[in-house]
DNA sequence: TCGAAGTAGGGTAATTAGGGGC
DNA sequence: TCTGTCCTAATTACCCTACTTC
């Protein structure tokens, strides 16, 4: 897989589309849960994540939208 | 580790490996988290950086894409 | 030289991870 | 089996002002 860092920090895929990262709580508004399940979605493999360098989960804008539409 | 900066911000090695180097505001946009907890990353060691002459931060793309591999 | 945007600091409130129990 | 909630410690976001960069 591989991306590109762009000039103002976007994240750019093969495709050439910009994705960004959403926040456990930002995820949880999307599905209508709470957070702490999203981090447990994460842990099961239910749902692909980022970790930060300190150990917190991000999530791909673009994966989020694909599960929401039937993934 | 000698090291010469080029004009276009690169940063190029003995190794002749040519190594961007990244914002605060970049590197807070690649991992989904404000620019101020990359700065908090930099003084708590969790990221390597480099300042400039006046004092600001910056970060070599190959770093960051290490650490967004897991470290 | 000017204005807009980005950055470094500090201080405080909100969020998160992880475990445990329901 | 899955989810929401309670707890603590760690981490982060947002507020401000001053300085730097473009």
């Amino acid at each position: 897989m591989t991306s590109i860092i762009g000039p103002n920090g976007t994240f750019t895929t093969e495709t050439g589309v910009t994705d960004r990262l959403l926040t456990p709580t930002e995820v949880a508004r999307f599905f209508g849960v709470d957070p702490k399940t999203v981090t447990r979605w994460s842990r099961t493999g239910r749902i692909p994540s980022v970790r930060t360098p300190s150990g917190q989960l991000r999530y791909r804008e673009s994966e989020v939208r694909a599960l929401l539409n039937g993934g």
